[in-house]
DNA sequence: CCCTCATTTCGATATTTGACGAAATGACCA
DNA sequence: TGGTCATTTCGTCAAATATCGAAATGAGGG
């Protein structure tokens, strides 16, 4: 029980549901998610790794940068399951379909410059 | 968004997910939940309120009881593929397993005179 | 070896959540 | 109409959560 309520927890907030749709469309560093989220990057580093724990995304290096993308091979049952769920099931909700498309345009190299996490507005 | 989201919080604590566990076995009154979570009514109350919400059961009067039930049949649509993925896929864990068979013995007359809701062990 | 910079960790704070008991509600029945 | 009793609402409290900025970490490229 304590796996499948880790991972309803997980998808419990609306920020970490976003981030699991964004990396449906491609794998993301970091800043780039906190600048589609417009949070701070330490706040994105928490969810981040609640998601992690709940086996729901995994990360590897990339140069400098940590790329995140989701975990469909996981061999935790409840969050592949889950996984699916919201690939198949997920709405045409206006903020992820925003996000979508936020995520096509984030440049990783121009929005890190400098450490400064501008706010885009969308 | 904002409908997924309720469900997800709604299932992401212990207590709630036995409740819904139990209730695929039958229907109960409040103070049969109460006993088997061994939590006080008020509490239970709020659970169950929070899974109204989440349009994941519903409640009808029998005599001075109020019935709660999974709802199935809802036109909400996450709320009944969610359903259907916990009928199917959910464990078995101790302590599901155990309310299962705890629910078997309840007997809600016993239980809810004098508004004293005993203590079980187990 | 340093410097840079993406990420993580830490400490503080505000909000939400889960729990209780007491009081209110409301329906049956005598 | 009054009493009983299952349920809900209310007020409070402790614990968990979401957020931030500042500081620590750690890898890559001079």
């Amino acid at each position: 029980m304590k796996e499948l309520i880790k991972i309803f927890k997980a998808l419990s907030d609306p920020n970490r549901l976003r981030v699991v749709k964004m990396l449906e469309r491609r794998s993301l560093c970091l800043c780039e998610i906190a600048v589609v989220l417009n949070l701070a990057a330490s706040t994105v580093s928490k969810h981040l790794s609640i998601l992690r724990e709940a086996d729901l995304i995994r990360d590897h290096k990339d140069g400098k940068w940590v790329n995140f993308h989701l975990n469909k091979e996981t061999s935790a049952r409840y969050a592949r399951e889950l996984l699916g769920f919201l690939e198949k099931n997920f709405p045409d909700d206006d903020i992820i379909r925003r996000d979508a498309q936020h995520v096509q345009r984030v440049d990783r190299v121009a929005i890190c410059k400098n450490g400064k996490h501008y706010h885009e507005l969308a």
